[in-house]
DNA sequence: CAACATTTGGCAATCGCTTGCCGATCAACT
DNA sequence: AGTTGATCGGCAAGCGATTGCCAAATGTTG
């Protein structure tokens, strides 16, 4: 039981069996795999052959323990399981890979408790945060900002870099778009109340409204879901609105759902908007108008923008702001206003 | 710089501060907060409170490395971003975040060779590994199950643990379902050559072809995702067959756009039935009559398994395999044979 | 009251790696 | 030849916890 015999009997091999087979120190073993210049280049040729054979590979604990650094980014987003993040997971993961990091995906179930809890705990283990959409007070962001390296999507904090998706300026399409259409009166369905994206989609949506002269509606707010569909299309069509912008495709889509149901052709009696341009969105029925953004590439901004503070070497100039742009993307749920 | 009061005024607390302040050795508050009972209750109540006052949280490396275990699962899936793994992040996340630990995500890519690169690096960073759809041999994955603990999902390999869809069982349903309606010749539009799952639902699907005495053919293999749908569309087309079972959801609903680019009339000129369940599934147009999984359960009996394996108290009776019923859920993308 | 068992807390070694500091080696320059 | 600088490798001190072992304190029993 009290074997050692440090060559390749043992269990899993360290980086002291490698300086043994290799006749040389482990500090020397650490700067070849780590700082190649350091070292010369016949010493680490050996090493690295010799950390071949053996099949090495660093303890992730043992080199964050006494390095500081983790190679972990944290994702916190509201819900795993919501399409709009799934290309923020990707474009994050990508990224990171991309620079040796490791994700670590965090659920925080659209609770800022949860959210809070886990930051906490998130403090010790991972270089630096990205917190998609937080339900978090600006002083909670802001202090949590000061403490460790973080960036905010779609959730601007003043001082915290962000990155945000402008879906605002396609509001602004979308209602030129409705008006085009001959739409006068048009309902804005509401997401979540705490939502800081939904909270300016409404701003933009009353803005541009007034602009057009359009008399407006606001019903809401709906968890963002399919399934809060019935309710949002039942409120909607009791605004007596002729078009509808939702908070979210996902919203919209369960609208659809209800609208059909109901027997409410879309979009002859009544066109609707998504906001997103998810998963689905496309092949629905019928296919969703809405307002797509760049969100995969947002995501591998972010991660950037929060290298750019972990290692200055990467000098992105430290942008505190990434805005994305976005487009309207017309399909078959908006068309000519009834008339009447 | 050299300033280590080690009371509250440097950085983070460790244990030393606690202790400290608790007037006790670390050992102590070690033993305090990880194993209760070991510790004097009055002893353990006030290092509770200092440690809440100094808002001390323990370091996962550290931990990590003195004691070996490290609190995280890894989950490999071949793709983030297909929903048909949605449900099955969700599923081990809240599994495993109710037993303590943390979720590990990676994106394997498709590809047997990220996966097992990724394996490596895993070995030492955490203390289980769940692989979904896995691509790696037989050899591969068993001599990984000796090396760590691991259930895979959707792959079988003798004596190691794992849980599967029982898809195969609901073809049957699903060729039952087609007979009924009057299909004599049907096509199985193949998912990934090198998938275990496409190779089961194959041979399902030819079985019981058989034993209903239906003419069957066989287009692919296709990438398993929407763009696919195309291609697969037109050879099914070809085929002559009047109805198909696809590998799953995402293909069919790429079919299902195409069909209707090229006005073909589905289910009136062809019906399709898809495979999984997954989200859009029942909003597509038409909504897709296809395999209805018990995704999210599924993953929380893999992380059920493999607690089993780490924690012994768990004695789940240590079961290798775990199978998940399924059923035919039937929607819109289903009728009547044409005639002719 | 002595002898023994049980709690309870401390000491110190460890886990595997990084890194500041130092000394040796060697080439280049004056 | 002597001095100066690089370059390269080793020593050893941590990083922040866990844990085996031991001793003091306390409790139990005859």
């Amino acid at each position: 039981m009290t074997a050692n015999t440090a060559s390749s009997n043992g269990k899993v091999p360290t980086i002291k069996d490698v300086a043994e087979l290799a006749g040389v120190a482990t500090s020397t073993v650490s700067r070849a795999l780590s700082n190649p210049d350091r070292v010369n280049a016949r010493t680490r040729a050996r090493i690295e052959e010799v950390a071949a054979q053996l099949n090495y590979i660093p303890s992730t604990q043992a080199r964050a323990l006494s390095s500081g650094r983790t190679g972990t980014v944290a994702l916190l987003v509201p819900d795993v399981t919501n399409p709009f993040y799934f290309d923020i997971i990707r474009g994050t993961q990508y990224q990171l890979k991309a620079a040796g990091y490791t994700q670590l995906l965090v659920d925080t179930e659209e609770s800022a408790d949860v959210e809070a809890e886990a930051l906490q705990k998130l403090r010790r283990s991972c270089d630096g945060v990205v917190m998609v959409a937080s339900r978090l007070s600006d002083e909670q962001l802001a202090a949590a900002a000061a403490s460790q390296p973080l960036v905010t999507m779609n959730r601007g904090v003043p001082n915290v870099p962000t990155v945000i998706i402008d879906t605002p300026a396609a509001i602004g399409q979308a209602l030129d778009h409705l008006v085009s259409l001959g739409h006068r009166e048009v309902t804005y369905v509401g997401g979540p109340a705490g939502s800081w994206s939904n909270a300016r989609r409404w701003t933009a949506f009353e803005q541009a409204s007034e602009a057009l002269g359009l008399t407006i509606h606001r019903v809401g707010p709906f968890p963002p879901k399919t399934t809060s569909g019935a309710a949002a299309a039942d409120a909607t069509l009791h605004s007596g609105a002729t078009a509808c912008i939702a908070y979210n495709d996902l919203l919209a889509i369960g609208m659809l759902q209800r609208f059909r149901e109901r027997g409410v052709r879309v979009p002859e009696d009544v066109s609707i908007i998504g906001c997103d341009d998810i998963f689905g969105a496309d092949f629905c029925n019928p296919p969703l108008t809405t307002m797509t953004a760049p969100v995969e590439q947002a995501g591998r901004v972010a991660i950037s923008m929060l290298l750019g503070q972990l290692n200055p070497l990467y000098g992105t100039g430290n942008r505190k702001l990434a805005v994305m742009p976005t487009h309207l993307t017309v399909r078959g749920s908006t068309g000519p206003a009834r008339v009447g």
